[in-house]
DNA sequence: CATGAATGAGGCTTCATTCAT
DNA sequence: CATGAATGAAGCCTCATTCAT
């Protein structure tokens, strides 16, 4: 390996963290050694050095690619929201199209940032629990707000139905990843509005015992 | 250092997955050394291999330990569901009940089998596969009794359904694990039978465009 | 490399030590490597750690080693010293000899101990500054005595005393230890303490100008 | 960055020098990187292989630095020496004074050269062996004069004389850089001179059993 | 069975040196 | 001349595994 082909600096470090988010999408962070990003990345060893302080950092440039991403995506969100007056529903239908897109449209990262939980420091890695905890409070502030306008119904624990979205939402995710397949995401979100309005009980069926007057979920410490 | 205590084959080996339950949980698999797993058992070096070949080993030990009390399980439900004729959907409350009180009473392990899918080796590790499939099986199954005796709507794709089940339990479960709280099960089960009959909307609500005739979600590969 | 010869924990990090004494004897802590060391003590890479913790601790050892010596020396002359009423002179000659022969029976310490100054902390060792403050405490409490019972002129700065002792020992003993030569003990001895008493300048010579009512060496910051 | 200042070879040089000069005097010949070198300097560093084929040879640069100061030193006390018929007293108390001064006013190279014995090439750094030679023969070729005119006594071993000499200034003029303080050299050189006439013995004492007979110090190799 | 000293492959990181711009 | 990105050998350290006791 002797070709020295001289980048800007910036030009570099994008093709790092790419070749990055391949290998820890493919190994996890702690399998993941230096020798696999330079050699996917097709560079020398102290080239890595040059432009992260370590494994560790590069690992945080990836996460900060994700950020980026997803802040990117929910300014976008936002703005449509205002500017565009639909009726709520589609709204949400266009909500969960974007979510579902976004993450399916970067699977690798989608992979690190939702399979890595454990993998860099066991016990607190600040970034990571950043972005796992704006995910979780995107959700959070539609359900608020739907529940605001009474939208949503407000018997329902709200994070009880944080869970359901942010569960679903991974799950789905996760799925398609694995088998490496490309659902159809309009479809999926009408089932899911589908499942959000009516339930995926068939109607008129007698109810059994007790139901319908759910107390919200307590939790005891 | 001379505490020789021997003990006959099967209690050692218990011991030590006991340890290695508790390491691979707080550290995930890759973190985790055999000196934390030795320290924890209190015992030397040299015994974890005489008990297990390997560290993989002593992970596949710990699976099986999960698989064991998840069969264990699952045949305790089904045997219940028949000798127990009751409303469906009390049956069914029962389940998510049972299901949701076997992850929450095992932690770590549920930690371990839910959180280290990367861990062992990245791209093929067929015990751990296996088990992700019998969770995910085991939904699957009662969703298609369910639509079978059309209790369930027919309309909507059971891989979806899937995705629905096997999402909100991991992320309520998960999410508990991670709190470290202990979730009111009954008051979740019923929200989300309730979840499951009536959808979260509000009823009486004027519908947006188009929506309640969704087609099956398709997925193209 | 296969032989697996297995000693008491004591004994093999005394091998160890002696291997690394010669090993920053003759390159320094910074060029010294710890291949150079395990190689020297026929000994695997782990088996290093299995005894220190890092490369530095390995030379905390070894200057615990000259420490330990050191003291001993300095309790051994010291028990003399009340023990054996000798006129004070042959005291003082025995003292010199004692110290010399210890530096010259370490070599490979003391060459360490007097030429590794900046060797590992650049700017803070403290315990090599430990070490080499001992080394000059050691002749500064018996300038101290000397001056205290009006064996040595009062007239002297007792510091500029200091470095002379401190000096010519060490100049001394480096000299032979880099010719590789070994020095008659008694002959140095005697010449140092008729230095002591007379002086080096043939008696009966005309003084010059001014001098023999020096003042102290003052020192200004 | 874009401050392509241009200077001339020799101006360019002797930055890089007195650059290298503080960071070798601060970390030592191993610690130190080029890259300190070039952030002292202000300088890329390509520039500063324009000037240097390797690290080793800017450390030569920097010891040449050293030894011109040095002969020129040698040779200003060499001229004032025939020129100025002085007692020999004041001769060498000048000279004592020229040559710590010396040392003091230049502490960085001081440093350097008296302590970073092993720091090149353990064994064997051939122009920093010559130095010390250098300076060692600079008072081995004064002590022969004084001893050739029967100024000092003929029964002290020029060798042990010699050692007198080095060791002292060195240990001198180090404490003092190692302390960052300013001796005063007409003290010191005082009392060096009052030392070397007279001895440190308070004159009128008994004497032991037997000295004053020094045999010359031998040595055994 | 149990112990723990010993092994060595492999991972992370540094830094002197080179060379395209 | 000057620059600084690129290179890769070499150093420190970890840890799964082995084996003499």
């Amino acid at each position: 390996m002797e070709k020295r082909l001289i980048l800007d600096k910036a030009t570099r470090r994008r093709q790092l963290v790419d070749a990055a988010i391949g290998v820890f999408a493919a190994k996890g962070y702690r399998v993941a050694s230096i020798t696999d990003i330079i050699t996917a990345a097709a560079v020398a060893r102290g080239t890595f050095y040059l432009h992260f302080q370590s494994k560790e950092e590069a690992f945080h440039a990836v996460l900060d690619r994700f950020h980026e991403a997803f802040t990117a995506m929910a300014a976008r969100e936002k703005a449509r929201r205002y500017g565009n007056p639909l009726a709520l529903q589609t709204r949400l239908r266009e909500s969960l199209i974007e979510w579902l897109g976004f993450l399916l449209s970067n699977r690798d990262l989608t992979k690190i940032v939702l399979r890595q939980a454990a993998a860099v420091d066991p016990d607190y890695d600040r970034q990571y629990q950043q972005i796992v905890r704006d995910m979780q409070d995107h959700s959070a502030k539609a359900i608020r707000f739907l529940q605001g306008i009474k939208i949503l119904r407000a018997d329902l624990d709200p994070r009880f139905l944080n869970s359901v979205f942010h569960g679903v939402t991974t799950q789905v995710v996760l799925q398609a990843i694995a088998d490496g397949t490309d659902p159809d995401l309009e479809a999926v979100a009408d089932q899911w509005i589908d499942l959000l309005r009516m339930g995926v009980v068939r109607p008129g069926l007698p109810t059994g015992n007790r139901a319908g007057r759910p107390r919200a979920a307590r939790t005891k410490p």
